[in-house]
DNA sequence: GCAAGTACTGTCATTTTTGACAGTGTCAGC
DNA sequence: GCTGACACTGTCAAAAATGACAGTACTTGC
């Protein structure tokens, strides 16, 4: 079990322990999803559905399916129908705010600096 | 061109900014090579090559390309022969340390919790 | 009896990223 | 004349990530 897990932890030892949360962190939406989960602490497939036009049912469940597996984020099932399906952020997906936070307060800069060298007129 | 540049703007208008950094930072090694200039301040390519044992020279150079492209390396080329080029962090790469540090302390956590669970006896 | 809502899974295709390996030009030293 | 150091580039192949699309089970409401 636990993919993305051994092979992170396997770059920890390999290189260096950046390199972890770049494996961990960086997928398609990850960010913004850990994002509105932190914004809202509880929200269904749905609601996180309709929070991301532009990433199809398929590639939303992939990224939440690791992110559980990874442990930044919990899955509760209520057995009912129609189905209700919980996601919520881990103490360790709380804990990662913190970086993501660093990351979109560099990564604005970063795409300033890119538009003012793009359109300087 | 910058094609990674406009690829990550591009990311922020349409999701989040942390996306941004992890569209940057999130390549094979490229933690770890940013890790060395900084201790080093600057390096040779064969130091380099060197210092990243099980990464091939064309996969360094590409890992390089992308940061000079990105802005957060630059490429100094001695007119000698042999050649000498010379790679340094730029500003942003600088700043970029701050990130990677906030990466660094989040992943070895995860790390450690990782180990915690896989072997407890 | 049919459609809609809910939260998915399976599968194939495409794109992106990475690995492997050969080749390049110049010069110093043997 | 041959080898090695240096810093690469070109190209193909494999692997990984993502997109597209169809299908599933069950129930409520019409």
């Amino acid at each position: 079990m636990r993919p993305q897990t051994q092979k992170a932890v396997q770059l920890w030892r390999d290189r260096c322990a950046a390199e972890i949360a770049a494996t961990v962190l960086a997928g398609a939406w990850k960010p913004f999803i850990m994002h509105e989960l932190r914004r809202e602490s509880v929200l269904r497939f749905g609601e996180l559905a309709r929070r991301t036009p532009g990433l199809t049912d398929r590639g939303l469940t992939r990224q939440l399916r690791e992110l559980e597996a990874d442990g930044l984020v919990s899955r509760t099932v209520y057995p009912e129908v129609p189905p209700k399906v919980e996601y919520r952020l881990t103490d360790l997906g709380v804990e990662a705010q913190g970086v993501l936070d660093a990351m979109a307060r560099w990564g604005l800069a970063y795409a300033q600096r890119s538009e003012a060298e793009t359109a300087p007129n």
